[in-house]
Order: structure tokens, then C-alpha cells, then sequence
RNA sequence: GGAGAGGUGGCCGAGUGGCUUAAGGCAACGGUUUGCUAAACCGUCGUAGGGGUAACACUCUACCGGGGGUUCGAAUCCCCCCUUCUCCGCCA
């Protein structure tokens, strides 16, 4: 959420955004109805002063035994029209509040203009591209070694869910679990397990609702909805809270199955893990001081690249142009991991950082001194990383000449296996 | 799912329609005193939104879990919801 008093001094930079990024947010009200409102607001606080003050009187007059009737009769008529303001002043300010509520955040001055990924920006590369002894992709291998069942998946569930089998599943664990132990011993997080099921106060505090609706799983009966990343319960950790200014920066970490509808994606890199419904990430939240965020979000970036280093697979660091910068976010930098056997970059962490505008829909503060006023304090987050898409790139990067599948170095004692075998 | 008891400022806690402009205490912060620390004493001590100001000051309004309602007037009465605790039922 945007300060309103920032949108209203910058209305034409706000519409510049929203173009930027190309959201759809109509502004074209917004004057009049902020106008209105103050105009309203400034009538009834008068009224209820003097209700304040003739309720006061009435108080003494029957105290003192007195006759208190043509006050009263006055103070009917007042009452009314307080009545009437306030319940105009309720219908423009949740007008207002349906407005500012979608905008999206403001962009970083370091984020290029674009409207395509074609614009990103490739920030560096690490790693060298492995070529595979013979062409493969994770679905062919997967399939071979009989460590995933797609079909079984969609039978089940649906298209976009999957089973993994044996060896196949301790991978899957192996690599969650090296990635939190990496996080809490090295970067020095604390790990959280996280409900993967939250209210719709969660889901606004960090930008889901009221725009992404219809992309999330939601259980109509509860009125709850599936997490579609642990940014969500992890950031609302702290919802409505005041920090400690020597707590900052605070940094938690925590595993979560992410749930994801993506409603309308079908069409597009929808094959094998891609793009699913159902996917495992350890996700980072970093609360920062205002000063601190920009600083914090290069430490999350290349925590998250730390990760990618231990298992040795090749990727790039992108910075989002405009367009593809989220609603929420001010700034994103995108992991992309090497492919070999898609022979394309898949993505698999995006760090970010909110600025103040999550802290603000969720009530997130700090204080500087115990005296001073309290501050909105800066999210960060950044995947540590997103396995689905990982795990296919290990399957397609450590390729053996007979069909086998070698471990990583780093997940060999996590997962008790050298090598998956046929 | 059923029954009962709760939710008041950072914390504890009083408050059953107007003497509340939320008592009192603790913690915190500033000061006085003091060889130092402590104690004592004095003062400050919530959030949001209007108005106002160059910025302060100042001023008004709202807020006692959330939302409605009754009333001239609500922390207090009524309705709905959330949540915590205790007990019962069901359950991996």
C-alpha cells in the first residue's frame, strides 16, 4: 500500500507507474473522492465536538436534578446528521480504500523500463554450461529411473501435480533440508515452520489480495487459502507489530509447499516441472531498516546464489525490467538456473525488496529509540530456492553416459546415495 | 460439533449508561539529589486521521478484540463475527 498522502502529492507519478508496470488502475476518481472526503471529515468532527460538548452540559443539568428535554430534542437532529456524514463518509472511503489498495507499489529509480522480459537486464553469469552425453530432459530421465510418475500425479490430483518415488523423493527431501541447514548455519536465519493455510488479512498484508485472487487455492467453507509462497506466513509473522530497531535486520527462513492455481498460463512451459500447481521452496524474509534494504537485498541475492554455487549449477542473475517487476515489488533480481537438457534458463529464486509498502499493509513497525515514533519498516524476500525447477536441472546437469544420475556433492550425505541408478 | 468463562494502553489491572477527558501500578525515557550504582522525588510517556505551521507548537475527531445497532450520550446495553482458556464429543 501507498502512503495516501504520497499519492495524493504525486498523483502523475503514481499514474506514470502503474504504466510502467503495466498494471490497470484507474485513478481518474481519486482526487475528487480524497477532496470529498476531507471536506465530509471536517464537517462531522465539527458536529461530533459540539455533540461532545452538549452531552457534557446534559450531564450536569441532570445532576443537578435539572430539566435537560430542548437539549436533547437539539441533539436528535444533530445525531441524524452525524449518522447520515459518517455512513457517506464510510462509502467514500472504502471507494478510496478499493482504489489505493490496487495500486501497485512504486518502482526502484534502478529499474530499467520494459515491457517484456525481452528487456530484463543480465546482471553476470557463474558457471559453465554442461553438455549432456546425450540429449535428455528431466522428463525423459525422470521417466527412465522411474523416480517420478506424472500420469499417477494427474490421476490423483489433476495435470500439474506429480508423485516422486524412492531415490526420487529423498532428493526432493535431501534438497529442502540442505537448503535450511545451508540458510540457519551460514547465513544466519532462523528457520520457521509456517500454517499453509492463511486468512485473507495474511493474504493483503502481503499483496495477494485484493489483485491475485483468483490465482490461489481457496477453501470457501474456512475462508482460508492455500500459501502460494512462505513469504506469506513468514512476513505475516510479524504482522502488527513493532520490532526492535537491534533485532534489525531480522531474517527467518522457512520450507513451505507453494500452491499456485495459474490460471490462464496453460500453453506455456507447462511440460514436467515447469510449471505446476503444487511446488517446494525454502523461502528467505528479511525485516530491515528503510537505510538498510537495498544493501540487505544484495546479501539476499547472493545467499541465494550460494545455494546454486554448493550444488554447482550454472545460472544468471537478471534484474526485471518494469513489466515484469510484481505488484508488490520495487525491485527484483531473478535466478535463472542452466537447463541442459531444455537448453534454456529456468527461474528459480526471485528476490525482491517491498520497501515499505508491505510493512504498511500489514502494520509492520519499528522503533528507533523506545521514545521516538514508530516506522514502517523494509521486507525483503528471495526463494533459497524453488526445488521443482532445481531439481530438473540436476537430473539434466549430472547426466551420466548410462542413463545414471549422479548427487551433488553437497546433498550426497543429505540424500545416503551417490547416484541414481536404472 | 456442543457447553461455559474471558479479550481494556508496551505489560499488569480497575471500571454495569454521564464524577472516565480510561483510575492505579509496573516498565521505559528525561531531570533533581547522590563519591559510583541503587533508592527516592519531579516530569514525560499510545495509534490513526483532520485542521494548522516553513517546521515545531497548538487544536479537533476516532480508537477498550473486529463490525453493526440502541441512546442526547456506550469500555459499560443488544446483535453478528474473530480469538484465547476449560470441559465434553469426534479424530491422525
Amino acid at each position: 500500500m501507498l502512503d495516501i498522502k504520497f499519492i495524493r502529492e504525486n498523483l502523475e507519478l503514481v499514474k506514470r507507474n502503474i504504466e510502467l508496470k503495466n498494471e490497470k488502475a484507474d485513478l481518474s476518481n481519486f482526487s475528487n473522492l480524497e477532496e470529498t472526503r476531507r471536506k465530509i471529515i471536517q464537517e462531522v468532527e465539527q458536529l461530533k465536538n459540539e455533540r461532545n460538548q452538549v452531552t457534557r452540559e446534559i450531564a450536569n443539568l441532570k445532576k443537578d436534578g435539572k430539566d435537560a428535554t430542548s437539549l436533547i430534542d437539539n441533539m436528535k437532529n444533530v445525531s441524524d446528521k452525524i449518522k447520515e456524514l459518517d455512513d457517506e463518509l464510510r462509502n467514500i472511503e472504502s471507494e478510496i480504500y478499493s482504489i489505493t489498495t490496487k495500486l501497485p507499489n512504486m518502482l526502484s529509480e534502478k529499474v530499467p523500463a520494459g515491457k517484456s522480459e525481452e528487456e530484463n537486464v543480465i546482471i553476470r553469469y557463474w558457471g559453465d554450461k554442461k553438455s549432456q552425453p546425450f540429449k535428455a530432459n528431466h522428463i525423459e530421465i525422470s521417466k527412465k529411473l522411474g523416480i517420478i510418475d506424472f500420469e499417477r500425479g494427474a490421476k490423483v490430483s489433476g495435470s500439474g501435480f506429480s508423485f516422486y518415488i524412492g531415490k526420487g523423493a529423498s532428493l526432493e527431501r535431501a534438497l529442502i533440508q540442505f537448503m535450511i541447514d545451508y540458510h540457519t548455519q551460514k547465513h544466519n536465519y532462523t528457520e520457521i515452520w509456517s500454517p499453509f493455510m492463511v486468512n485473507s488479512a495474511s493474504m493483503f498484508g502481503t499483496g495477494q489480495l485484493p489483485k491475485m485472487a483468483d490465482d490461489m487455492y481457496y477453501s470457501n467453507a474456512d475462508d482460508m487459502y492455500l500459501i502460494p509462497t512462505a513469504e506469506v506466513p513468514l512476513t505475516n509473522f510479524h504482522r502488527d507489530d513493532t520490532l526492535k530497531i537491534e533485532d534489525l535486520p531480522k531474517k527467518i527462513c522457512g520450507y513451505s509447499p507453494c500452491f499456485r492455481r495459474e490460471s490462464g498460463s496453460y500453453g506455456k512451459e507447462v511440460h514436467g516441472f515447469l510449471r505446476v500447481h503444487q511446488f517446494n521452496k525454502v523461502e528467505m524474509v528479511n525485516f530491515s531498516t528503510p537505510e538498510n534494504s537495498y544493501n540487505q537485498l544484495d546479501i539476499l541475492v547472493s545467499e541465494a546464489e550460494d545455494i546454486l554455487k554448493a550444488l554447482e549449477i550454472p545460472y544468471r542473475v537478471v534484474l526485471l525490467c518494469s513489466a515484469d517487476t510484481s505488484f508488490s515489488s520495487a525491485i527484483t533480481y531473478d535466478l535463472e538456473i542452466w537447463s541442459a537438457g531444455e537448453e534454456k534458463w529456468l527461474e528459480v529464486s526471485s528476490c525482491s525488496n517491498f520497501l515499505d509498502f508491505q510493512a504498511r499493509r500489514a502494520n509492520i513497525k519499528f522503533k528507533r529509540t523506545p521514545n521516538s515514533k514508530p516506522e514502517f519498516v523494509h521486507t525483503l524476500n528471495g526463494s533459497g530456492v524453488a526445488t521443482s525447477r532445481l531439481y530438473a536441472a540436476i537430473l539434466e546437469n549430472y547426466l551420466q553416459n548410462d542413463g545414471s544420475v549422479l548427487i551433488p556433492n553437497a546433498l550426497k550425505s543429505y540424500c545416503g546415495f551417490d547416484s541414481i541408478n536404472l
